[in-house]
DNA sequence: CCTACCGATCGGTAGG
DNA sequence: CCTACCGATCGGTAGG
């Protein structure tokens, strides 16, 4: 990697770092600069101007990015096994980097979801190739309709991600916070079905 | 309602429209001004600054302003009614303005979530008061901690709300989307038991 | 890649 | 509640 592609490296991470802090339009092209370690007008010489230097930035840090390849590399032999691993798998990438949720949320509502489209074509099939091994290794599965269990899944996730990080620590004498097992283990007995003995409604 | 205070109301409108449309950074006093119809300084005759206009915005119209108090005021005679109805109740209010969350990622971001603590114990009664009335309407609950089951619950809604409004159409071949209903039914095979014979891991 | 600058727009205020 | 203005900062560029 040459000079020139290392600076351009610096500036994306630099950016990354101040937009999930601050937002796109809370974030200056000079906070990037100093960041990056470089003058304002440098910049220039990488980025032909703000928004592009964002579409970057998500390019290669956009979370459906970190998070969804990780779905077509799955392992295991039974629908269980894949799902927790699976759930595992994507919220260990959000734990390591906390705020790479934020730029999903900047591109929402500052840059008005423009680019999404795009982004989830690009990894919807990684999200088929989970949701076919998953209903390979199981004919017990509650939900005859993939998007549906798919639906379930990100429940899972999101509802475990926003209470983790907004519960008052203090409810805590109100009963146990639970793990990210515990939601999986309710989430299974949710679209699990151990023979017909097991119908409800 | 008087003049002045008839006033504050359509800046504290219009503020909330712009806000969730293009963010706190990304929307100006004098956009505001316009839109609520009068001038950049007569908005200062009611609010001390920027920040304590979006303090009041949020103080308005804050999803959990909106969404937890349903949940104290939520009837049914068993657990699934309850959590049914619970569901719809907030799921509605979300729908009523498709933009309201965005309020939630705004203040989260761009400032910082101060302000989220307060709200939070605010309504923390009112999710209380619920599970409380699930737990007495229901002794076969498998989640032995409310705090788990009410994780299991923002789940749900999370859940639905964000693949429903960003999967794409044309996946509906790859087998049906499914309702706010299917998932609220996985969710209840997950919490609720029929029986001990019911155990499964 | 930096210096020095551009016009535009920002949040906010004085004075009436 | 408006007009007219303030200093600060914005994204971006020319020229070297």
């Amino acid at each position: 990697m040459n000079k020139g592609e290392q600076t351009k490296q610096l500036i994306i991470e630099a950016a990354f770092e101040l937009f999930v802090a601050n937002g796109y339009h809370g974030t200056s092209m000079r906070q990037i600069a100093v960041k990056a370690g470089l003058a304002l007008g440098g910049i220039y010489n990488h980025f032909a101007g703000k928004e592009e230097l964002f579409l970057e930035v998500i390019r290669v840090y956009h979370p459906f990015m970190r998070v969804l390849p990780t779905l077509g590399e799955v392992e295991g032999e039974t629908a269980e096994e894949l799902i927790r691993s699976a759930t595992h798998g994507i919220v260990g990438q959000m734990e390591s980097h906390p705020k790479l949720l934020n730029l999903f949320f900047i591109e929402m509502i500052e840059l008005e979801g423009r680019h999404l489209p795009a982004l989830i074509t690009l990894f919807a099939p990684s999200v088929f190739t989970f949701l076919q091994k998953v209903y390979r290794h199981a004919g017990n599965l509650r939900p005859e309709s993939p998007i549906l269990l798919f639906r379930g899944f990100v429940g899972v996730i999101l509802g475990y991600w926003f209470t983790h990080h907004l519960l008052p620590p203090q409810l805590a004498n109100f009963g146990a916070i639970g793990t990210l097992d515990d939601l999986i283990t309710i989430y299974l007995h949710g679209v699990l079905q151990k023979g017909e003995s097991d119908e409800r409604r």
